[in-house]
DNA sequence: AACATTTATATTGTTAACAATTTAATTGTT
DNA sequence: AACAATTAAATTGTTAACAATATAAATGTT
């Protein structure tokens, strides 16, 4: 007979291994640490590099519309866009339409900083050692599960 | 002739939903929004969760080995882990044959929570709208790619 | 043994993520 | 118009992630 009571329990769901969870933690903090020296050479943080992706995008948004496109809340971003705004990157400003609106703008350093940040995206690719297929097919298949999550999330269930 | 000069310039390599470091970022925030309610009534946040995790694989590690599993230093750790220590959850001592040494064990308490905490994985795939098979191979995916990552940080390259 | 080097953890300060609350403007209803 | 309800941002407080530094114990060298 084996001492099953004693012996301790390694159910193969509760590996640390064996979550996707940990995988995208620990994937989402290597990517951070990887964008790092590049970013700090421009100045940004990440999450700063992310707000300029939109704003190079489309100029002007709202603070609840970055919200809705990022996924945070008034209490992550005012602080963070007004960091930008004292770096010199965007500027706030209430709207006259609706006083409780307030805008972003990309002020003309923000503007140049979207060709000097050019080399990021091909370099990072590289340093990721995966073919460029197989980024996007990830890119894709995140994306999904990302979205899910949302969606469960949302609708509270049982 | 087409105004190319004043275009606003949507260079597709640098839009959000074609960044794959996007991805990875906002479905990990996701991920920690779909275990907060859960973690919640065992009395866990998603961090402290990892390293249960961790020590019901193998209790009483170092605090550096818990770093090296989780690629998180004492500055993060330190403060983690004497807030799991008030919740009750472990106990962290200092080792005798090297006092430098601090290591971390479950309590009591802590060894019981990892029968309670055993629903979440499946409960977690569940709401993940994918089949099982697809969330293994999607993890060995961003494992693959982590594991690049850490690499490409680690040697600096020119 | 004396002293420099390395290693393990802790501390300090900054940026982020988020819950909960507050403030103020807009919209809806009577 | 008066007032309730909703909406948009900002604020406050907690936990985390991380750089930089500090402290103290072990190891290596002479």
């Amino acid at each position: 007979m084996t001492s099953k009571a004693l012996a301790p329990k390694h159910n193969p769901a509760q590996l640390l291994d064996n979550q996707l969870c940990f995988a995208l933690y620990s994937a989402s903090l290597a990517m951070t640490k990887l964008y790092k020296p590049m970013l700090e050479s421009l100045g940004l943080t990440y999450p700063q590099y992310l707000v300029m992706l939109i704003l190079w995008e489309a100029d002007g948004p709202s603070i609840s519309s970055l919200g809705e496109r990022l996924n945070l809340d008034s209490g992550t971003l005012t602080p963070l866009l007004k960091r930008m705004e004292a770096a010199g990157w965007l500027v706030r400003q209430r709207s006259s339409e609706d006083e409780r609106r307030v805008h972003v703008w990309l002020s003309p350093t923000g503007q140049q900083l979207q060709a000097q940040a050019a080399f990021i995206p091909e370099c990072v690719v590289t340093q990721s050692g995966m073919p460029l297929d197989e980024v996007v097919s990830l890119n894709r298949k995140v994306q999904q599960l990302r979205d899910a999550m949302r969606a469960s999330v949302a609708e509270p269930g049982p």
